[in-house]
RNA sequence: GGAGAGGUGGCAGAGUGGCCGAAUGCACCGGUCUUGAAAACCGGCGUCGUGUAACAGCGACCGGGGGUUCGAAUCCCCCCCUCUCCGCCA
């Protein structure tokens, strides 16, 4: 959410914003409501303020005669001040409802377009590998290691569920291991998050729990769904609290389920465990100070340590700069890493394997996190990042695929061996 | 899941209808004193909204929401959370 004084200062801005970023907004009817919020605070304020000099006098009144005339008096006013409180709620969920709409502003670099094709390729590492042979994607390889049971998954939960076994079920392991561990030298604090959260908490960060287009399954008859992305649970954490500006950033890595009804996704390619209702993450999530040195500075971090797992794993990838159309809201810059994926399309192509974004302070305005800064008074709205470690559905996709060889066998890159105990598979 | 107790400022803890945005203590900040520190003493010490050039002023906030009343931290209803005991359970 942005800041209604920001918005209603900076109409042209927020305008060509949205207008980059592929959303309509009516923002006339925000600064209509505005004005209107503010007269009726104001008159609100003003009554109350005789509704208390008329309710003091009453004890003190000198004759019965006088005190009811007060009561009266204070009868009226509580009257019309219900009338003004109910118009006030109403305008102030309307005025919610509408700041909502509007995405967060976009870091000036970022390229504006408004479909896949804007993205702007930053930088490769690694080279896509050249097989002598027909390269299998994750599915067929899967099959001859038995490494996955998607018709178990079917059976269980429906097409998009599966199951890992054998050596599938080591790698996701020592993935999270892998990313957790490096995570920790970089001074996160580790931490297991809830699988589950109240959308008071999801809409705060930016999803939208309920409804149609939702990617986010919700938990009948509660105010709980399942979480789509640890980002929801480290982000909501901190929900309401006043952060001492000297403890920042604030870093921490959660591991999470991650549950998307990929609502709309059908008749995408749905082969394999590129796309799936169920996946498991470790998720980096910083809280900066409010500035914009600050995030970005931190958010170039989180995509060194993005790349750093990657290379560890031995895979080719690029880092994409988001278009100004695919930022959703949230995000003011989004730098994602592709992998290359030799079974994914015709002859291998690039899949998105990690997301980072920098937030500014779209998250923390609605979450209600601030911080304080000594000698300074009030406080300001913190910044907040996200950003993938590792999604190991899609990590062992590139793993399985680009590690393949001639007689079948899969090669384990070293950094993982620790934790699988063999260099190869098969 | 059942029974009870409780949620008040950074913390502790008073306050059962008006004089309460809230005593007191601790912590914290500034000052006096001191060679320095401690102690003592004096003063300050919340957030949000509105407003101001900046102060001031005005309003809201005592877990959350609703209600009663001229007036609610205080009474009533619903919800959430914490603690104790019992049951169940990895």
């Amino acid at each position: 959410m942005l800041d209604l004084q920001y918005i209603c200062d900076n109409l042209e801005p927020v305008a060509e914003n949205c207008r980059n970023r592929g959303v309509e907004v009516d923002l006339d009817s925000i600064v209509a409501l505005r004005g209107r919020r503010s007269e009726l605070i104001t008159s609100g304020d003003e009554l109350r303020r005789e509704q208390k000099a008329t309710s003091s006098q009453i004890p003190t009144a000198e004759s019965d005669e006088a005190k009811q005339v007060l009561i009266a008096r204070g009868r009226e006013l509580r009257e019309q001040l219900q009338g003004l409180d109910g118009e006030l709620a109403e305008v102030e969920a309307d005025l919610r409802s509408g700041q909502s709409c509007i995405p967060n502003m976009t870091h000036p670099d970022a390229p504006i377009a408004l479909g896949d094709d804007g993205h702007v390729e930053l930088r490769r590492w690694g080279d896509v590998p050249e097989f002598d042979f027909e390269p299998r994607d994750h599915v067929a390889i899967s099959e001859a290691h038995n490494l996955i049971d998607f018709e178990a998954g079917s059976r269980v939960a429906g097409h998009g569920f599966y199951f890992l076994k054998n050596e599938a079920v080591l790698l996701e392991l020592a993935l999270m291991q892998l990313a957790v561990t490096r995570l920790r030298e970089a001074d996160f604090t580790l931490m297991t998050t809830p699988d589950l959260a109240k959308d008071e908490i999801i809409e705060g960060i930016g999803f939208l729990p309920r409804g149609p287009e939702s990617q986010i399954y919700s938990i009948e008859n509660s105010e709980l769904s399942l979480v789509a992305t640890a980002e929801i649970t480290l982000g909501g954490a901190f929900k309401d609290q006043v952060l001492e500006i000297d403890d920042l950033p604030l870093r921490c890595a959660g591991i999470s389920h991650c549950f998307r009804t990929e609502a709309g996704a059908h008749g995408r390619a749905t082969r394999g465990i590129y796309r799936v209702h169920q996946f498991t993450k470790v998720e980096m999530f910083g809280f900066t100070a409010p500035t914009l040195e600050a995030s970005n500075a931190f958010h170039n971090e989180v995509v060194e340590i993005e790349e750093g797992l990657f290379q560890a794993l031995e895979i080719p990838y690029r880092v994409v700069d988001t278009c100004t159309g695919d930022l959703g809201g949230p995000a003011y810059r989004k730098f994602d890493l592709e992998a290359w994926m030799p079974g994914r399309g015709d002859g291998g192509d690039w899949g998105e394997v990690t997301s980072a974004s920098n937030c500014t302070d779209y998250q923390s305005r609605r979450l209600g996190i601030r911080c304080r800064t000594p000698g300074k008074k009030g406080t300001e709205f913190v910044h907040t990042l996200n950003g993938t470690a590792v999604a190991t559905s899609r990590a062992l996709i590139a793993l399985l695929e680009n590690h393949q060889r001639a007689d079948g066998t899969i090669h384990i890159p070293e950094a993982l061996r620790p934790w699988i105990g063999s260099d190869q598979i098969g």
